[in-house]
DNA sequence: TTATTTTGCGTGTGCGCACACATTTTTTCT
DNA sequence: AGAAAAAATGTGTGCGCACACGCAAAATAA
């Protein structure tokens, strides 16, 4: 017996048959009395067979393609970090014969992630991994993986009814309710708190509205106590900050606020574009909470004008994404349907320590 | 050429020699001409050849014993996680050759660990993990090992002249600041905090002086900012809490503390001993903060009565302390000297998303 | 019965690499 | 110069498994 675990050959010795009979019934392969499967099925129990997985990987020889259908990392500074997760992955499978097909599209424009899904679909891949930041788009094509048994894999954004094998993500619901704490600890009402939208069509953008959902009932939670005062909700829908219409909305805002204006939360990773109005204004101390950990926001981190940033994990995202493809094709492992991340709170105290990794 | 990446075979025939050779630049083995050398170096490099690691674990056939000294999971809860992590290492790492001895000791007693240790030294493994408690005693094992060529890895407790190949945990000191800021945020000034220790030999407990350290300097930090009011820290060494002095001292503290005490801060996983008491004396307002997703640390979490939880990922320290001596031995990657992990803060809102992994 | 198919099982090769060993070439010594 | 030693290089086997193939015995058909 090797030195490290059981191997096919010892179960054929204890069993009195060759490596090839064991390999059958290991593999249901067919082809072997039923008398001889049974013993054989006994020796395994017996000796607590567990497969050699890297003898396994290097024997069969096989190699799997994975299409990767994601945001042109180069256009948005946020889509770096899971596309480094996913590479990293990728280097981890590549010894398991996994390649990776990278399909990006520009995350503004519809009719990019029409075209780069449809050649995803038709290179044929094993599995699929997908950001799938269109709702109504991205239907049609679940629909033609299901059909050509191509299995699928959902992140950043989570589509109950999307079939898919797993998602990966964040539980956006709670992540806004989260967000409602972080802005109202130790802010005692009456107090106004205003949720902004940057550039988002909310309509069709699943995972930004279920933030201001839980954003929300974490207030209407609040509100069942009596002995809390009122909190006042407000919020605001911001054009792409190129347009001068953003400057002017915010800066309306600031000037026109009611001194009970508390906090801000930013249901994207753009807090850095709201913070430089803070500053100029003076409303450094009113609280402010977005997420991820881009340059731009820890720099607002470190000034104190950003007080609080929900960390999505985007890098763990890609990299347990494309796992869970590897899982199920490779491993042949059980996979969750949903994994969730965690909702790491960030402060200036204990941001070093997620940076990296 | 494999379907799925450069191999030996192909570096061979590109650099007209044969695989041994190969293999012998490869592994400095020494034996072979200069520029034979080279001319093999330069083909490697041009075709971005890449080992594949399962082929070299295979093929090597070698086996790994690590020794793991740790204290005893089944007389403290906090300790059973690191060991989850461990053993979750080791099944993976089973499949490269790696078996994993343990050595527990009681987390309280100094002759436990001195006897362990001992025993750890004589099982003459290749790779040593240990969670040295106790400062004294382990320096010397230490030079032990040193002296036996045996690369150990340090987690839970940093120890800076150890010479360790790697230390996987927290940084104690910041996450003391980091409970310095949970405490004060949105309590202004005059206020007293407290920083209890639970039947701590603080003296020969690196990781807990360090915490509170950290816990100080963050409110010296504060203190040079003339806006802020005056903070006051008071600090209560307790007993174990089967000590009646336990209650004793606690219930003085409650009885006449002055009602400027506004949170305390518990420096080890055991803040929920220190709750029952506080819901008795109905100060549940009162801020408490302390270390772990301990079962009873989440009750008093969800009752509102500790406000935050210091979550030093117990788990992943023995997943990853066990995979630096993996990477050094096995992989024959470079190991970072400090792995610091995350720390995660933790509130009602978004615990769940920490548990189980 | 003999010829043919089916079923049950064993054998052999290759995956990419490590490592021991055999063989060839070069250097050194007498 | 030839012999011996040393250096440089090639060859072969095994790691545990998957998988194709081949061969025997049993079942079926002619």
């Amino acid at each position: 017996m090797g030195k490290n675990g059981v191997r096919l050959k010892d179960i054929a010795a204890k069993a009195n048959v060759s490596v090839g009979t064991v390999d059958r019934v290991l593999h249901n392969r067919g082809r072997v009395a039923e008398d001889v499967r049974q013993k054989v099925l006994r020796m395994m129990q017996e000796l607590d067979y567990e497969p050699n997985l890297l003898a396994r990987t290097l024997g069969a020889n096989r190699s799997y393609r994975l299409a990767v259908l994601h945001p042109d990392h180069t256009l948005d500074p946020y889509w770096e970090a899971p596309w480094l997760g996913i590479e990293k992955a990728a280097r981890e499978l590549k010894a398991y014969g996994v390649s990776v097909l990278s399909f990006p599209y520009a995350l503004t424009q519809v009719a990019s992630f029409r075209q780069q899904a449809q050649a995803a679909t038709e290179a044929q891949p094993d599995g699929i991994l997908v950001a799938p930041l269109f709702y109504r788009e991205s239907l049609a094509f679940f629909t033609a993986w299901q059909q050509a048994q191509i299995p699928y894999v959902l992140f950043n954004t989570h589509i109950a009814e999307a079939q898919a094998l797993s998602y990966v993500g964040q539980d956006s619901y709670q992540s806004g309710v989260l967000a409602g704490k972080l802005l109202q600890l130790g802010q005692p009402a009456p107090a106004t708190f205003l949720i902004a939208h940057i550039g988002e069509d909310i309509a069709n953008a699943v995972h930004v509205a279920e933030k201001e959902r839980g954003f929300r009932d974490y207030f209407a939670q609040l509100a069942t106590d009596p002995a809390q005062g009122t909190y006042t909700l407000r919020r605001l829908d911001l054009p792409d900050p190129t347009d001068p219409a953003f400057a002017r909305q915010l800066t309306t805002l600031l000037d026109e606020t009611p001194q009970q204006l508390q906090g801000i939360f930013v249901s994207t990773s753009k807090a850095y574009e709201i913070a430089p109005y803070l500053q100029a204004y003076h409303r450094e101390s009113l609280r402010l909470v977005g997420y991820d950990l881009l340059e731009k926001n820890l720099h607002f981190l470190h000034e104190n004008v950003i007080d609080f940033l929900i960390n999505q994990n985007p890098k763990k995202q890609g990299y347990r994404g494309l796992y869970a493809l590897a899982d199920q094709l490779v491993f042949k492992k059980e996979v969750a349907s949903i994994k969730n991340l965690p909702l790491d709170i960030i402060t200036k105290e204990n941001v070093h320590y997620y940076l990296d990794k």
